[in-house]
DNA sequence: CCAAAAGTGTTAGTGATACACCCATGT
DNA sequence: ACATGGGTGTATCACTAACACTTTTGG
């Protein structure tokens, strides 16, 4: 790769880590999910899960590793985002972090509760703690792209149950997009995507009209 | 970031490098530029030019740096592409690499002649040799990345001199997309944008009515 | 019969596609 | 006058956006 065969010494490579923004949407709302940290540098501030490569696993598996170590959950929808490496993004020591975002339903995910070892929470998008590092970046970048892959793609539905309805569907739309939308275009354009499939079943709740289900038929 | 406050041993990190598919329209045709190796492995086949990132840099600036050692110019449009860190994507020793793409506009660079330092070469992208790595994927991945932006950016234009005509941008998307576009659509969607600045020369070539020449203004 | 969410159609505007001929120049 | 590439307009279609009322249910 270097044309004079240069190998860095070991002690002059950067020390490699992957970070993760997983969101979910809880409640209509994006909320991403932060651990505390509790080893130098910034001990006790909100930072995004993640930790460092292995020898022998791939980037993806260091990363699905890690969330279900610090969650307990694994299954995640994931997609690399950015790899960050600035000299300095870390005040101890060279660290090159590959960031991922991975998208998780939240009904089919149960935080651990705090323990000693690991304390995690979920934290509206647009209502963040100070964060370690520079995570507040990367997860602004995550949503950048979140938004922008869910106008061309069907990362939505990772974020929902196997069965849902059209309404639910639209919220974790307006949750990520930020935005309302109208609900006849929005139906029209989802069911003329042929990507749906509608059940016999509906969802009844509360005391209005039943909801037709549905189930995401993939690509 | 890492529950535990561990640390890997400096041995036990991956090397990072960065590599670097640079793209150019020349004739016509989609190209990208490659370096003949020198040092194992895959002593003597072709690669992507790339080495090692330095204590100090950020990847861009290893990027550039890399670039530039390579083919003797700078000033290139520059931006990240992937990570790659599958174990045993060299058969010697771990490395992680931040994928990177850079255009070029082919009018603007000379390239040095083959030394006993450097060997560099422009080649088709559907016209490839053996590829040494991955770097046939990292390519290949590129090409998507590049088509896939020159619709919803403005990234064509860096494959083009600071003046152009309308048919000299046309023939950069078509080698881009692979396809030929249809000439009077190319010009209206072009011009609606608002992003081409008509000046007072004309280009005259050849034995025909001369063309407009523009210029781009950014978006 | 009331409250609450589900469900449904039409119109206007905008952008994409398909398509063929005249223009300006040098020799 | 001819060969060569430069330059232009119109009609159709598909998609987007705006907009309000009826339906089904449980209480």
């Amino acid at each position: 790769m270097n044309k004079e065969g240069f190998v860095p010494a070991v002690e002059d490579r950067p020390a490699v880590t992957v970070d993760i923004v997983l969101f979910s949407v809880i409640n209509d709302w994006l909320n991403v999910l932060l651990v505390k940290r509790r080893i130098p540098p910034f001990v006790g501030m909100w930072a995004l899960p993640g930790g460092f490569v292995r020898r022998g696993e791939t980037l993806e598996e260091a990363a699905l590793r890690e969330l279900s170590e610090e969650t307990g959950v694994s299954g995640f929808y994931l997609e690399q985002l950015y790899t960050f490496g600035d000299p300095g993004r870390d005040p101890r020591m060279w660290i090159v972090t590959v960031a991922y975002y991975a998208l998780v339903n939240s009904k089919g995910i149960e935080l651990r509760p705090a323990t000693d070892v690991v304390d995690t929470a979920w934290y509206l998008v647009d209502n963040l703690p100070e964060l370690a590092f520079d995570h507040a970046r990367i997860i602004q970048y995550a949503v950048k792209r979140l938004r922008s892959k869910l106008e061309y793609t069907t990362v939505g539905f990772e974020l929902l149950p196997e069965k849902f309805t059209l309404t639910e569907l639209q919220r974790v739309y307006e949750a990520i997009l930020g935005q309302k939308i109208d609900k006849r275009n929005f139906r029209k354009k989802m069911l003329s995507r042929g990507i749906l499939q509608p059940l016999d079943e509906t969802k009844m709740e509360g005391v209005h009209r039943p909801a037709k289900l549905y189930r995401f038929l993939g690509v």
